[in-house]
DNA sequence: CGTATCATTGAGCTTAGTCAAAAAGTGTGG
DNA sequence: CCACACTTTTTGACTAAGCTCAATGATACG
């Protein structure tokens, strides 16, 4: 097998394949992409901007199922209807959608995109499992610690190892289903300790990825 | 589109299509089907009794990361390595294994299996968010009324809608995040209130099944 | 430059974790 | 069939973590 550890050449290849057959939207922050409910037509992938896709519990709060950056797939689903919304989190977003339809016959036509497609899907999975088990950890702070280091992993790096938070806190909170309260202790903590340095409030550097990883943040204050 | 509502049918076509490729294997509790880090080369389907897919951490605890039942597919990574052990937890538990790279033959030589493997992935895909959503929940009791929900649409009914809960009151605690002594008490807590009713230790009957899955459960004892 | 959103901090209260022990099942061999 | 050991489950008491409500500061945006 000549594929790489990592399938950006895979990934590559499939979207240029897809291209043509893709339609690209721009959307405003807050707007839908695809809603919960609605009738599912279209997978989609991240070309700009930052999303997120949750899902509404009877109770009016939200739950962010995934935190979608620059060239995610999403729009995935086991039955006919999207199993949650998504939406635009940045001012300027923009996805390629494409049918699903289509998509299949390309299948039909070429089984290396199927290939491709279930690696993509295989991604998606794994994005998923990471959350969940960030979400499994006990304390808040290690929640948090866990997902600053999920999320600087797959952002792109300024001088520094620095990272700029996409997400605001509110949004960091529904993710891994805590208090933004909490959220922001959190981080005030773990800064005190030294396992990361804040600039400003988006600005983040991770000092000590292992410990966060880990879980190891000495307790008592 | 001649596909139904959910996928009987096509997963039937397909484990026919696969059935002549897979080795059946039986495992005792608490045997190891496959290994955290340990090179991919398999697919499975339970066939036979209750399995466990488990993520163990740093710190020695082990989450839950996908309950199997009988006939779901599990065994697919993003990666080389499998990102999970998975094992048996019923006495007499069997799996059909298949080869990855055979299964990436068939794929080529047809476009339907390939379909069909894609919706596998999906389904996978969905109890793993639907397993976020649980964990999700605020509150202990919660977590636990969503879960007994939620297994108990996946499992055999016995007469008056009861079911046999598969997993010991720790597996269900390494599912949700929360600790054995709450997992009980959240259960007596519930059969208390009414929402649900208790047959020796694993005999259950989901008495309120709107209750438990909307979370409106009225606080204070 | 004002207004809305987002972030931080504090105080009190509730929930769930921990440690510990008792009770209820389960299985084994005599 | 019963006795014994082992595992699982339940319950209690105490402690600590995080939620809620509330107020104040900081940022961003028009």
């Amino acid at each position: 097998m000549s594929t790489p550890e990592k399938e950006p050449r895979e990934g590559e290849s499939v979207t240029e394949r897809l291209a043509p057959h893709a339609e690209t939207i721009r959307y405003r922050r807050g707007q839908e992409i695809c809603r919960q409910g609605e009738h599912a037509e279209h997978w989609f992938r991240l070309v700009r901007g930052v999303a997120r896709r949750c899902v509404v519990r009877p109770d009016g709060r939200r739950q962010i199922v995934d935190l979608l950056l620059d060239r995610d797939f999403f729009g995935f689903t086991a039955g006919r209807e999207y199993e949650y919304s998504a939406e635009a989190v940045s001012g300027e977003a923009a996805v390629a959608r494409y049918s699903v339809r289509r998509i299949h016959e390309l299948i039909e036509a070429d089984p290396a995109i199927a290939r491709a497609i279930l690696d993509l899907s295989f991604a998606a999975m794994s994005r998923l499992q990471q959350q969940l088990l960030t979400m499994g950890r006990i304390t808040a702070r290690e929640k948090v610690g866990n997902f600053l280091v999920e999320i600087s992993d797959r952002l792109p790096r300024e001088q520094n190892d620095r990272v700029v938070l996409p997400v605001s806190r509110y949004d960091i909170a529904d993710c891994l289903g805590i208090s933004p309260e909490t959220v922001s202790r959190s981080l005030t903590d773990l800064k005190a300790r030294g396992f990361i340095a804040l600039v400003g409030t988006r600005g983040l550097s991770i000092v000590d990825r292992v410990s966060l990883r880990e879980g190891r943040h000495i307790q008592a204050h």
